[in-house]
DNA sequence: GACCAGGCACATC
DNA sequence: GATGTGCATGGT
């Protein structure tokens, strides 16, 4: 068969379509989702994310000033809801004391130094901060995640307990570095690992890379 | 009812 | 430095 990363992104791309990544209506919501989403079902994230902006507090001053317990009882449907609400609170701490809470200002910082400050975020970890990088900021950068192992140590280009940044480095150095690739790759390897790569339900019979 | 989900920090050895 | 554990809801 001789897959290439190439290869694969185009097969993908065949079989399913663009995937509208990330679904969101605006940097500060792709923040936060990028945090509830952590080990967390998706769907249950956009209950959570639906309950904030129901009570209009999808805005980085208002979620601010809202007392971490109430953050929490907001956020309840995505799970870890307690940590999760200190996690989104260190943000915006981060946030306000650097940037005045503009995320506009943020936004033209460079992105070595923007991906340096996210991870100095407790809670934000190299996906999380990668996630806000290129799909809230449209850095080239690509997303790492527990699929990307699963799938690409499956296909025997990497060994399953390699590292993050090892194979984010071996994904960037043979793909183009862009922002339109990089987000739709990401969300294709995500597709196929919910549809195909299941841990207890492979379906490598009938996966699109065989 | 078991299993899993678009991680991360921290404890312990 | 590797390995283990807590965090928690909701869908399949």
């Amino acid at each position: 068969m001789n897959l290439t990363l190439d290869s694969i992104y185009k097969r993908l791309y065949a079989y399913f379509g663009p995937q509208y990544w990330w679904p969101g209506d605006s940097v500060f919501e792709v923040i936060v989702g990028a945090i509830l989403t952590q080990n967390t079902n998706w769907l249950n994230v956009e209950k959570a994310i639906k309950n904030l902006k129901e009570a209009g507090l999808l805005l980085p001053r208002r979620l601010y000033n809202l007392p971490i317990r109430r953050l929490a009882s907001f956020i309840k449907p995505a799970g870890y809801y307690n940590i999760k609400a200190r996690r989104l609170k260190e943000f915006l701490d981060f946030l306000f004391k650097e940037y005045k809470g503009s995320l506009k200002i943020m936004s033209g910082i460079s992105t070595p130094k923007l991906r340096q400050q996210l991870l100095s975020v407790n809670g934000i970890g190299p996906e999380t901060a990668d996630s806000i990088l290129l799909y809230g900021f449209n850095r080239p950068i690509f997303v790492v995640d527990t699929y990307t192992k699963r799938i690409f140590s499956r296909h025997g280009f990497i060994s399953e307990d390699v590292d993050y940044a090892t194979v984010q480095n071996w994904l960037m150095k043979n793909l183009k570095k862009d922002v339109k690739l990089f987000n739709e790759y990401h969300a294709l390897l995500v597709k196929l690992g919910k549809e195909y790569c299941l841990k207890r339900r492979p379906r490598c019979e009938i996966c699109p890379l065989k």
